[in-house]
Order: C-alpha cells, then structure tokens, then sequence
DNA sequence: TTGAAAGCGCTAACAG
DNA sequence: CTGTTAGCGCTTTCAA
C-alpha cells in the first residue's frame, strides 16, 4: 500500500490538488464545506503530509540540530529537555549530533548543515574548538546558530550562558568563608570560555583577599576519568596538599571522591569540595557535595525559544549578545565544618 | 546567495544536470575525468547536496527517529550515544523525541512518522504504554520499530532487552545470601515488561528459599521525586520494616537514600540496598551502591545495528524476537556487612 | 471559491 | 559515456 498523498485525496473528493493543499495550509480561500470534507477523509485515511516536499518547496524544514560534546552529562540531557520541550510546541523537529569533544567531528557535522537540512542549529562547542569559521561560515550559508553553555564568544550571533565568572567567584568565596587558603581548580580546557571564566572568577576572589594562586593551583583534567583519578591523587600527595577543590565540570566529581578515597583524604575535614554540577546525585554522596547548579532546562529553552523567535521573523537576525541565566550554590557537606 | 545546486554545476561545466547527479551516486558510467572535475568544483564550491529533494525522491530519508520516556537518565543518555554512534558510522540522522511517560505524547510521535519522515523507529516505550496498536499502526505503514530496553513483547518485531528476569533474580539472590528476608521491591508500572520481569525474578529467588513475599513487599513508586521519598520513608515506618529494598529503575535511587537518611535507617547495617542503576555516580556514593548495571551502550548500538541491517536488505524483515544483552551485578558496600 | 500549471532539487529510466 | 525527460509530493502564482 503506497503512502497516501494529497493527489489521492483530491482525486477521491473530485477536488482539485491545489485545492487539497490550500486546506492544509488553512487557507482562507477555501470554503468552509470543502475543508471539512477534506479534513474529514483526511483524519479518516490518517493522511500525513510528506514533510520533505514541503520542506523542498518552502524552503525549510521545520527541524533543528542540537550539537552536543556528549550526552551523558547532567546539564546536557536536562539542556535537551528544554529544547524538545519547546521544539514540540513549536512544531520543530530536533536532530541530535555528539562531537565527543572532536574538533573534527564537530566541523564534519555543522557541514551537512547548509543545503536545508536544518533551520537553526544550537550549539555548545566541543573543547577542542578554538576557532569558529566552521561555525560562521555556516552562518554565512544562511543556516543562524545559537549557542548556549559553551559559546564562542567572538562569534556575531547570540550566546546563553550561565554567570560563570561570577559563580567562579562564589564558590570560591564560600570555600574561603570556610577557610580554605590553599585551592586547587580543576579545569578541562583552556580555551573554552566555562572554563576560563570559572577559572577568572575564582582568581579574582582569592586575590581580592590577597590569596596566593598560581599556575600550580590550576589542575588540567582529562576526558578520561581513570587518568583523572591519578591526577588529582597527585595533586593530594603534593606537600603543599589544597585544602579546597573546584571541580569545574560535572564529570569531575567522581574522580574526585575516588581520589580522595584512594588517598584517605576525608571531605570535608581535610579537603573541600565544591563542583559545577546538575547531577541529582549530589545530595545523597556523602559527604553530600555542595554544588554550583546551572539552570539546564531553562537555558536549553531559552536557546531553542531565542532560535524560534528569530526563525519565525527573518527580518530580526540574532542580535550579538549574550543572555545570561544565574546559577545557583547550593551548600551541602562536602564544604561544611 | 541562494544555495548552490546540481543545475548550477552542471550549467558552471556545461554539462547536463543528469551527469552531475551521476557523479555524485558515484555511478560507474561516468568518465574518471568528467568526475574529478565536477567533485572539484563541488568541493570548492563547497557543494552539499539537499537532502530531502534526494528523500523525495529516493523514498528515504536516512533519518531515524529515537523515542524515549526521558533523557535524564544514565540508561537513556548512554544508549543515544550507542546509537549515534553507529548511526554516524552509517550516515544517518538522528531524531530525537521524548514522551515524558505519556502515553498521548508517544501516539502523537508515533503518527507523524508515516509519510517518509523516517525511515526506521527506536523506541523505549512510556509506562503507561499497555496497548501497542500506535506501533503496529505504524509497521504496517512500513516503518520499522526496533524496541529497546522497555519492549512490548507481543509486537511482532525485533527487541533488545537486557536479561531483566535473571538480573532480578540475581539482585534477590544477592540479598538473600546477605542474610535478607524481607525484602522490598520497588517498581515504577505494573505493565512494563522491565518492571514486571525484574519484579518476578526477585519472586522466584525468594519462593526458592521459600521466603515471603507479598503484596506488601511491592511497593509502586512515581515520577515524582518528593513523593516517592515519602512513600519509602512510610515504607521505612512499617512494623515489619524491610531489610532489603531493590530499586527497579535508576531514579528512584535517591529516594532511597534520603528516606534512610530521614528516617536514621542506616545502609547497609538495617537496610541494604541493591538499584538497577547505570549512574557512574554508584561508587561514590556513601555507602557505594550496589547494583546492576546494565549494557546500555551496547543496547543501544545493537538496536541501531538491527534496524540499519533490515532497513538495508528490505527484504529481510525485522524478525519478531527478543535479543538478549546481559547485565551485570556490581557489589559494592550497601548490600556489605 | 476553485483549478491549472510551474517548479523546489534531485534521481532514474531511457535514448543517443 | 552523456543527455533528455519525467516525476517524487507539495506550494504557489495566476487564471477562471
């Protein structure tokens, strides 16, 4: 049995194709009895238009990409709850790509972006993305990018992000207010702006109380977390051991605990943990870890909704800016007394 | 600038449109020299070719579509990475949709799926899924369903599950031999075939010690966290408290942990614990949770393998049978002395 | 208010 | 080996 068609419909009524059409994009030059007649044989043969011809006559597609470094990551997948969410109000379809942290991955996917296959695409770069002519360039083709959490901040088009410097400066205020003299930061880039801006934040609130922190301070982390392990069990061996750890990405806080656990090390009493983290575990580890929360859902929305907007009038290009949605501390054990 | 086109290749190096599009099926009837100097132009160009006019006409969209009851969640998150991964490999595209454990949302999913837009459905259904006549609706249309993980098995077609009953069965065993006698068991649906072969091997683990095990020992939780907080610590209150409880899902691990914690139950001195749990967060929570794991990579890339494999000989038919992947208990110190 | 016709960009016979 | 032609299913002038 072939799919059915508008051609067929029509045909059935002894309507003409056009006529068919018009119904279905609601066209008010069409009487009312025709339309219920076509709507009714519709709803009866459980017709649905082929989205792909439509997409290649109109010109867009009604779909967007979503392109993620991954997608097991508290803040990512409740990122894409947000988006989807609005996408189905909307009436977006959304097309899910994973760079795994690849430069080149990334590019390979933005590439089969032109031609139509997406309307907008929403972004959150991988950490290998220093530069972004991959990015504009697609921009340029007419595809509008919007990126949020991990942006790049050159880049003309609008941008959804957290406070990072600020939270950066929060957490380490609070570890500061807990006494901690001695902080070690744990990064994964150097270049992607979460990080460096975490990481200037934290630097401006210990020098504001003429704390030392130097390049020793900062611990470069890994994508794997066994090696993590032994990074930060180094850092714990060290003779002038932190008293404090930031840990900037989620995906951090295991290697952290276990560190700690392999060097006897007990949270808090002789090292603080505070982390940038979604998970919903953070309440029942224990010590329970006191978290810098980001508003995934919301800022996954926020980008999709600012995408729709600008989609919906092409007149109105996404304006260079960067929105920006507070996180939250939220204070728990793992810093406590 | 207008997207560039086969025509506007063709007309560039005066050739037909039909030798270009030739070229890039990469049909051997074209002259080696004729190839090379179209590939060139395309390249600098920058030449993608539109996908959905090829869709249109080829009758495949090289999409598929991946419907899932959520995203936060360590199972789901690491399958959709099973899957775009062998969904690259091949040169498909991923659509994802999420049906919040709605039955309505996944019908309305499922149905704008005739029409091409797919060429295949993954699916993990919701749990208030007990009737599938929207997935068999939507086979005899000719598109093909591969379930994973939460499978209807009366659907005539292919599923991938893990070997739920054993692992149920296991989990019990384990407790058991930890010297439990009361256990609880906590589901999330009564029709799910993940809920309701996991629960019935923890049954049978137990009628084979000839142990009780009740009405009482089943425990139905929700989608609500707070709620299922209380209705374990209620649990927690019972004269003949529990001293076992087998989370049958994920989330409802932290339930468990901060009811114990609110009603002083310690793990695993009065409690042990034991969650069918993919978090990596497991080994450093305090106690470290014991519990199975599932393969849910591989689940996820054996469930895009299967419908890639039919989708590509389409004379070959999804064979109507369960493949198995194993679980694996993981024991660490919440089901310990 | 309805219909005829052109065409979105591509593929696939079929001819040459 | 290359070109001509007829659509895929839909939207959109334009004419009736």
């Amino acid at each position: 049995m072939p799919n059915i068609s508008m051609k067929m419909l029509a045909k059935e009524l002894q309507l003409s194709l056009s006529t068919v059409s018009k119904v279905f994009t609601d066209s008010h030059e069409i009487s009312e009895q025709t339309k219920q007649k076509v709507l009714a044989l519709a709803k009866q043969l459980n017709y649905v238009p082929n989205p792909y011809a439509s997409s290649l006559r109109k010109r867009k597609s009604k779909t967007i990409a979503v392109v993620l470094p991954d997608v097991a990551d508290s803040f990512f997948s409740v990122a894409i709850n947000g988006i989807e969410s609005v996408a189905r109000d909307k009436g977006y379809h959304v097309l899910i790509y994973l760079t795994h942290e690849l430069l080149d991955r990334e590019r390979a996917i933005l590439s089969e972006f032109q031609s139509g296959r997406v309307d907008g695409v929403l972004i959150s770069i991988s950490n290998e993305t220093t530069t972004d002519c991959h990015i504009t360039d697609m921009m340029q083709r007419g595809v509008p990018v919007v990126f949020f959490d991990r942006v790049c901040e050159e880049t003309p088009t609008t941008r959804i992000t957290t406070n990072d410097r600020e939270s950066g400066q929060l957490a380490a205020q609070h570890l500061i207010d807990a006494g901690c003299r001695n902080i070690a930061f744990l990064s994964i880039s150097e270049s992607l702006p979460i990080s460096r801006n975490r990481l200037a934040g934290c630097r401006q609130a210990l020098s504001a109380q003429r704390l030392p922190f130097g390049a020793d301070n900062v611990v470069m982390c890994t994508d794997d977390e066994a090696e993590n392990v032994q990074i930060i069990a180094r850092l714990l061996q060290r003779p002038d051991r932190p008293d404090a750890i930031i840990a900037s990405v989620e995906k951090l806080t295991a290697a952290v605990y276990l560190a700690c656990k392999q060097e006897k090390v007990s949270i808090p009493d002789q090292l603080k943990v505070i982390s940038f983290s979604n998970q919903n575990t953070a309440a029942i580890l224990n010590p329970s870890l006191t978290t810098i929360t980001q508003p995934a859902f919301n800022m996954g929305k926020m980008a999709a909704e600012t995408l729709f907007t600008s989609l919906r009038k092409s007149h109105l290009p996404l304006k260079a800016e960067t929105l920006v949605v507070p996180s939250t501390l939220i204070v728990r054990e793992s810093t406590g007394k």
